[in-house]
DNA sequence: AAACTATATGCAAATATAGATATATAGCAG
DNA sequence: CTGCTATATATCTATATTTGCATATAGTTT
């Protein structure tokens, strides 16, 4: 194979900041967390009783998300609403979720 | 939102297993070795060149990505031959090639 | 302002990861 | 067998990540 293809070449930067994303995504986690976000926005008490994941885990969990602008949040009230801000991660997790399918069929 | 939905879900093995293969790919070089590899099988002289890493970096990344079924490999001759081995590797590629050029749109 | 609810932060311990360097192994050519 | 090329492994250091636990903060209700 030719040592130089350098077709659909990723860009060093994009790659560079899309490797953070994907590498947070790559937690059981935070895959539920996301998972559970892509149906709708959500207060931090919902996400937490749907992944089973403790209170301080589950709010650390988020701020790396909101870190990498995966999530993002408002408050409403005494809560904060938690949703997704990538566009990535909803066609990452459809990726999961064909790939699950095809794996099933067998 | 109502606490506990259960559509779309991802099943906790194969979320623990692409955990798994998302973490590893949640690396720039490795990312990069994927996208090389997608293009066609290739021996390892050739992706290190491509990639610009290390020797030895380059084999510890491949062994990684061989140990979680990513890639596999035969011997042809003097060299190490490797390709991708889980189909999951291309979608998500794709989905990033995606993201990519929407982000470049605007 | 006190009590309560929801969420965030700080810290410590255990574990994992990245990358560098040196060295080992496997197959091939002679 | 010897030397050569290609690849793999070992080891070490620095750094990151995960999680549990305790505690802090923000907003609400009384």
């Amino acid at each position: 194979m030719a040592p130089i293809p350098k077709s659909n070449g990723l860009d060093p930067e994009f790659l560079q900041e899309v490797a953070g994303v994907i590498k947070l995504l790559g937690h059981p986690g935070r895959i539920r967390i996301a998972e559970y976000l892509l149906l709708g926005e959500a207060k931090v008490s919902d996400i937490q009783q749907w992944t089973g994941l403790s209170q301080p885990i589950t709010s650390q969990h988020l701020r790396q998300m909101k870190d990498r602008n995966i999530v993002d949040s408002h408050r409403e009230g005494n809560c904060m609403i938690y949703f997704i801000a990538n566009p990535l991660v909803g066609k990452m997790l459809n990726c999961l979720g064909e790939t699950q399918a095809l794996m099933q069929e067998r």
